[in-house]
Formats: C-alpha cells, structure tokens, sequence
DNA sequence: ATGAAAGCGCTAACAT
DNA sequence: ATGTTAGCGCTTTCAT
C-alpha cells in the first residue's frame, strides 16, 4: 500500500493542510510541526503524488520535448542539455520523437498535451501552421521555424555565412553544397546563408540535396565527387555534420584526399567532429545555451515562448579537413 | 477555456458516465448515443485529461526511461525504439538521464515514480542494491545487471567471446583489450567473455580500462599503440564501437594501418561503425527486439520485469577493421 | 444500456 | 499558524 498525505497528517497528529505545506516548502508552518512531519515523511517514506498535484494545480511538473530524431547527435545533446536543467528545475521531460512525420507530430503534441504539461520545447518538421495549442502550456520553438511563433536558435543563415566566407578565403572557386530536405526551413536557411553569400563573391555553386544523415551525405558525396577532378568541386559544404562525415567517407573510397584535393566543411559541431579522420572544420552552435534557454522559457513563457526571435551566432571551429585551395597543386 | 467530460456531457445530452464509456472504446454504450457522443467531442475538440485519469486509475499510461546517457548511440537507439513502440500502444515516455552519477539515478528513479507511471525500463550504472520501489510500477532492467533484477539484454559475455574467436581465428596472438569501466557490470561480462575466451586459447591479453566513449577509446589506444611495433598489439577489442572509433584515430595519428598493421573490433554496431574509415568490424545488438521486450515486460510485468533473464545473442559483423595477421607481413 | 455518485490524493481558499 | 473543506476531471461501482 502506498502512502498518501493523509496518513502522514494522522501519523504526525497534524492536518493535510499542514503537510501540503511543509511539501511546499514555502508556507508559514511553525518549527516544531515541520520538523514532526518531515520526520514523519522520511519515516512512511512518503512520496507525493504527482498525479494527484497535477490535477488540482491544473498542470504538471512536465515539459514536453518534441524532438525529429534522438539518433541526431545534436538533439540528442540537445536533450541531455534539457533533461538535466529540467531535472535540476524539479521538471520531469516528456519526450516525443516525431522521426521526421508530420502527422506523427501532430499526434504527438496532442498526446503530450494530454499529460498537461507546465510547457513544451519543439523542433518541428515542417513550418506548415501553427497548432492552436492550449493557452496555459507556453510552446518554445527550438532551431526550426514554424509560423506563428518565435524561435529560438543559433542563426543558421549567418552560420552557413560564415562557412562560405571560410571557404572563400582559402581560395576555393568550384564549389558545392550538399543541403537538407528542402522542406524543412532550417534546411532553407542554411542553403540560403551559404549560397547568397557565395553568389555574393559571383560563385555559382552547384547543389544537392538529401535528408541529415551519414547515409545522404555518403550517397550525395557520391554523386558529386565522382567524376574528372577538373570538373569536381574543390571544397564541399553539407547542411549538417552527419552528412559531412558521410561525404569524407565517400572520398575516402573514391581515393580522394582531404583536405589535399577536397576542402569538406559541416554544420553543428557534434562530438564526432573532432574525432574523426581528418578532424571536421564546422560551424559549432551553442547548444547548452540554446537548453538553458528553451526551458527557461516553456517555464515562464517568456523569450521565445512569447514569440521574440531569439537567434544565437554560430562559431566556426577550424579543423583539419578544409585547406586552402593551394594545396591540391602543390600535392 | 479547456473542455472536460462535464460539458461534452452537457452537450451532448449525456451523463458523464457515458462519455466515459465512449472513451474507453470498450464498454456498452448504444450506437446512437455513442456516434452523438463521438460527433461532440470532435465539435468541441475535447482532449481528455489524462492527470484526472491517472488519478483516478492510480497509475498513468506512461513508462519511465531511465538511461546512462542520450548522447550514447547505442542508448539513443534503445530511446528511439521504446518511444516508437510506446506511443503506438499509447504511452508517453518520460525521460531521466543519469550521467553516469548513482546519486542522481536514484533521485531520479524516485522523481520518476511520483508520476505513477505504468512500467519503468532502467539501464541502471551500478550493480548496488535493488532500491524497493513501489510493486505497482512494474521495472525491467535492461542492459546493466542489477542485482534483485531479472535483466533484459544481448549476452554480453557471449558477444565479446565471438570477437575473440574472430580475432583467435584470424591468427592473432599478441592482443589487447580496452574495457569499459570496472564498476559496471557490463564492462566486466563483455570483459570477462573476451579474457576468458583468450585464456582458454592460451593468450594472455594486455588490458587498459577506461569509459565508454571516444575520447577514452582515443587516450587508451595511443597507451596501446605508442610502441615498438614487435611490442604492440596486432589486434585491440574494445567495449564499445565509441573507443573503438576513438582507438582508430589514435591508430591513424600513429601512423598505424587498420587492419593491415592492426586488427580492431567494437561492440554494439552503432550507425556509424559502418561509416567510418575503415568499416568497423564489431558485435551487433538486437536493439529493437530489445526494446520490445522492454516495452512489454513494463506493461504487463512479465519476462525481465518478473525477475527471469532474458539475453539475447549479439552477432558478428564483419567489416574492414580486422584482417587475418599475415598481412602485415606481406606489407 | 445508461445515470448517479463516490472518490483518486492533493492544493488552495477560507475559517479560526 | 493551523485546520477544514471544496473541488481538479476523470473512472468505476452501484442502481435503475
């Protein structure tokens, strides 16, 4: 048998008011009580019902995370980050995972919804329209767009901004891009932020475009690479590290070597990143801070939650597998 | 204003006992009044509270998942099969990462049960004590043993024997071990499986032990590698594909030719380990048949849940990261 | 087959 | 400062 507040109130020859209180830490309950019932609790081993709470105070010490893909190194971190603010915040996390279908994720946030969540943290697939969720559960919107509401996110434009002009610089002229699923918008813009800026400097890059995954990367890398290396890029951009490292395989088994005669570059900073061969120049986003916040703001609504962007500026890391265009000649 | 039964009952000209019913899907309630009751909830987009249900049925469709770590490939899959499988049998998933820490598995395993949730699946760190938690929460333990615990997971000791007799066959003698941590129980099986293994065949292993990650598996290999050839290994297990992929970089950094001038074996077969240069050869897990298992025995208390052991046979995968030692020879 | 009513275990308003 | 009490929104007897 479980033990409830009651039997705490009459074991400690106290009320549930006054045990409710001294649960809440924050009421007015005289020292000689509150001591008595805490003794009382550790002595039943009574453990509040959440569930219980949760009804009464018309929600729950839930957030809800939605996330596309928990195999994604980055929302995995991404999740870690959030799990543990979260648990130190006294919230437990509710997590979805959408695997990228739309209907899915629908079906998800409704069922989460369910469970009354304090607030919800998503990263959607699409920007299509925004549900109209319940008022009382503040929605935070994390590294993808979707209409309706605020975001909170390293500014991928400027990210992949930076990559070009890191590409730029090292002197390379045939390059080309291998992006994510045109339709998601974080695929969008970071194409955007690469391609605008490489046109700026009247380089027309050539594009392919395939989901966030090794297998994409290795299959597009692929493509691209294989051919006369007059007529091959010199440097290649991905939209996200995975597929980068997919990309430096597909070189590796086509002979070509990097960074000597191909410049690779990804996007994310995953762990991964600075262990593989060769070590992976990128774009690395600040995603601790990008937790902190988003669960900041599902708790009180605010930031992102109220509908401000909220954009972070990526870092580019400088590895071993980019390297100025030089070097192929000289090799 | 959120709907609740009370006004779809209203509404509908029903009591609240019917709506219910309707719900339920399962009970006796007339055609009319039903497809009535089915036309009101879709007008009024009532969405059932599922804290009031919970109360009321003193648990709530929902499994606690307790995990070491989200960034871990291997643990982020399991995540993503129980989550898949638990929303399609209509459950939440609540998910605590433990860090590694004891401490904070045990405060979160007691948060996690203030939810009344239906099961529990725990990868638990340590072997210690069972904690005593409610009869009503039905708990399988996966992965790691927990001593009180029947335990789902592939046989370890098993898996690491067939990447000894991989690497016995393959003609090596002089072979090194990196083990995982000392403290969990699934670093000493798969430890144990290998040595044993070895021992029998009349080789005597050098073994370094470190944590489950690359960066350990990196640090480790480069101890290992960082000799005269004639002194060194020709083939190196390791715990898990993460320090294997670590050990590969430190091989590479060396100058050391995988598998020419040395043989290396994982555990777990991760995504990646058939993306990285070269193809990892390693020890699959049946992860999917894993989680269903899981996801079963937290429902219903059966199989793990009710104390029997469950393993299930990892499988060899052969790729390019090991070679028959004669070839270094004709190198 | 359907309705009425009693809680599930807590919190918060209201008394004292 | 502490006790009393009315629900939160459901499910589930128990009647009818």
């Amino acid at each position: 048998m479980v033990v409830n507040i009651k039997d705490v109130a009459r074991q400690a020859g106290v009320s549930i008011g006054t045990v409710s209180r001294v649960l809440a830490k924050n009421e007015t309950v005289g020292p000689a009580l509150r001591e008595k019932v805490e003794a009382t609790i550790r002595e039943l081993d009574f453990k509040p019902n959440h569930v219980a709470r949760g009804l009464r105070r018309r929600r729950t010490d839930m957030i809800g995370l939605v996330i596309p893909d928990i195999t994604n190194p980055f929302f995995a971190e991404l999740a870690k980050h959030v799990e543990a603010i979260a648990f130190r915040s006294g919230l437990s996390v509710l997590l979805s995972i959408t695997n990228d279908d739309p209907e899915i994720e629908v079906a998800q946030i409704e069922s989460l919804l369910k469970s009354r969540p304090t607030g919800l943290i998503v990263v959607p697939i699409q920007s299509g329209q925004s549900q109209g969720w319940k008022g009382d559960t503040s929605t935070v919107v994390v590294d993808r767009r979707l209409v309706g509401h605020g975001l909170l996110s390293v500014d991928h434009h400027g990210g992949a901004a930076l990559a070009a002009d890191h590409l730029i610089g090292l002197g390379h002229r045939r390059i080309a891009y291998i992006a994510g699923p045109a339709d998601a918008p974080v695929s969008r813009a970071r194409r955007a932020g690469f391609v605008d800026h490489l046109k700026a400097a009247g380089i027309e890059p050539e594009i392919v475009e395939g989901h966030f995954d090794y297998v994409s990367g290795e299959a597009l890398g692929r493509r691209l690479l294989d051919r006369a290396p007059e007529r091959r890029a010199t440097a290649i951009a991905t939209a996200n590290d995975q597929q980068a490292i997919g990309l430096l395989r597909a070189a590796d088994d086509l002979g070509i070597k990097v960074p000597d005669q191909l410049s690779v570059i990804g996007f994310d900073d995953i762990p991964l990143a600075s262990l593989i061969t060769p070590r992976l120049t990128t774009i690395g986003q600040p995603v601790e801070e990008i937790a902190k916040r988003a669960v900041a703001a599902a708790l009180d609504g605010s930031g992102a939650a109220a509908g401000k962007d909220d954009l972070l500026s990526g870092v580019l890391v400088v590895r071993n597998s980019t390297a100025a265009v030089g070097v192929e000649i000289s090799a």
